[in-house]
DNA sequence: GATCCCGTTGCAACATGTGCAACACCCATT
DNA sequence: AATGGGTGTTGCACATGTTGCAACGGGATC
């Protein structure tokens, strides 16, 4: 709709692959230089992207100080942490916690037991949408006319065998998650994972979040992981309860909006 | 330098403290609604903005995606990892990387021994930077000039008595840390935290990047903490040498840029 | 059913962003 | 040293894209 910011902001998908000269930027936008040089300048400003010293162009720093505000701003996050934590400590596996946005799904919440190290390189990663537990819980809310037309724009790609091979079939397990209430992915993403998850739902009914427990079979068949159904479904139902209580927000101050009220400090600096 | 993406980036870091409506982003903005709206729709359409069911904007998806690939596609952290997370196994303390960006320092990857959870709410924020060892050691680096720059602009908050009071003091430990080489933060940013870092250089010599190891002095004194600086100066050595070693990329393709290499695919998706 | 509030659209006036050409700079080459 | 190709950078005139307005529509609320 505006060209000059469409223009600024395909920039940054563009420097997320790697560090790009301003030569690079001006043919991909097929551009001047000297428009990519302002525009640059422009979302340098306000740090979106940064000069490394070979005067290349890399993604900046503000990008993760605002992914992580949005993240922490995220009520049902904050809410359903706790619940996901002691999840993870009763069964042992890995939980995790996803929203849907438009027609993307992603994690914004992982507790894992065994492999602490990189985990947060999970987090904010798009999920494979065809086949996770959490992604057919939150489409399976949507409705019919959009499930439809979701169906039919998705690629239904095999990562294995047991993936969903098309439209017809996605529609049909939605159906069934739908009524059923909860989820599985056997082996559909991975061969050797199995996942069951439950949705979280918000005060009207409507599913706001889901939630999966995500095990190996080598560690737990898929019936025992199965058998995790009830916990995992109280969990899911605990967090919709706690999440439909609260009021969102103490209601805003004023339409002029003297600042909303900052996010509480939940963890200090450390140096 | 450009009004319109000036403005449309203004919106994000507005979002980030909450959501807001149209007339909200408006107001704040100091233009017209139509104005807003048009620009609203360009962040939406790539993604940074995404429209809750009650129709006010919150910060959107791609934007964890983009820092997650930005934080990915970083050379220093990639060699650093495998460092760090064994220098964590032989101490048992928090290990920091961090690297300076403009006047930012910010940290890139952490690993923890002791609580693994929420460990992700860590990498991206900012850092306290006039009395962080990582931070101390970056700016150590920088030119006299950028030094005295910098340090008249800071603020210096007392965040514990220990603090660095003003730049005078900043710039004398700054000079302290050139020499030594690595640099300390004894409870001066947690009264009960201590920690210990050294620098991580590059081929040229420069600092590109700091890693640090914390600890509470409840668990080892300062003293004990110190003790440690030979395995961190010898771990930050490797890494500076690892680095120095491999040329950073084998070379770009061409010009009109048909798609830089991929970044390897490190962790396979679960659902 | 009337009134308010908010989001949305078309349009004309104008401010803004644009491409060009020239300049400045760095570094390889000769 | 001097040349040449490769960058990034600046000033400027043109016109394109952006702006604010006023009017419309749709949903709540009274």
């Amino acid at each position: 709709m505006s060209q000059t910011v469409d223009r600024a902001l395909s920039i940054l998908p563009l420097l997320a692959q790697g560090p790009a000269d301003l030569g690079q930027v001006a043919a991909r936008l097929d551009v001047h230089k000297s428009t990519a040089l302002r525009l640059l300048r422009t979302l340098h400003e306000h740090g979106l992207v940064y000069r490394q010293q070979d005067q290349r162009y890399r993604l900046g720093a503000r990008l993760f100080a605002l992914a992580q505000e949005a993240v922490e701003s995220l009520d049902v996050r904050e809410i359903a942490h706790p619940h996901l934590v002691s999840l993870g400590e009763q069964c042992g596996h890995t939980v995790h916690l996803a929203v849907i946005e438009d027609s993307e799904v992603l994690y914004i919440d992982k507790v894992e037991s065994r492999y602490p190290v990189r985990m947060y390189s999970r987090i904010g990663k798009p999920v494979a949408v065809t086949v996770a537990a959490v992604a057919k819980l939150l489409i399976a809310d949507l409705s019919e006319a959009e499930r439809r037309a979701l169906a039919e724009r998705l690629d239904f790609p095999m990562y294995t065998p047991r993936s969903i091979p098309n439209a017809a079939a996605f529609l049909k397990e939605l159906a069934t998650v739908r009524e059923q209430g909860w989820a599985t992915d056997l082996g559909g993403h991975e061969e050797s994972i199995n996942c069951i998850g439950a949705p979280i739902r918000g005060t009207d009914g409507r599913v706001v979040a889901a939630m999966s427990v995500s095990a190996p079979n080598v560690v737990v068949t898929a019936d025992e992981l199965l058998a995790l159904l009830p916990l995992l479904r109280r969990t899911a139902d605990a967090i919709s309860r706690e999440y439909s209580g609260n009021a969102h927000q103490p209601a805003p101050v004023a339409v002029p909006a003297p600042a909303p009220p900052a996010p509480p400090v939940l963890q200090k600096e450390i140096s």
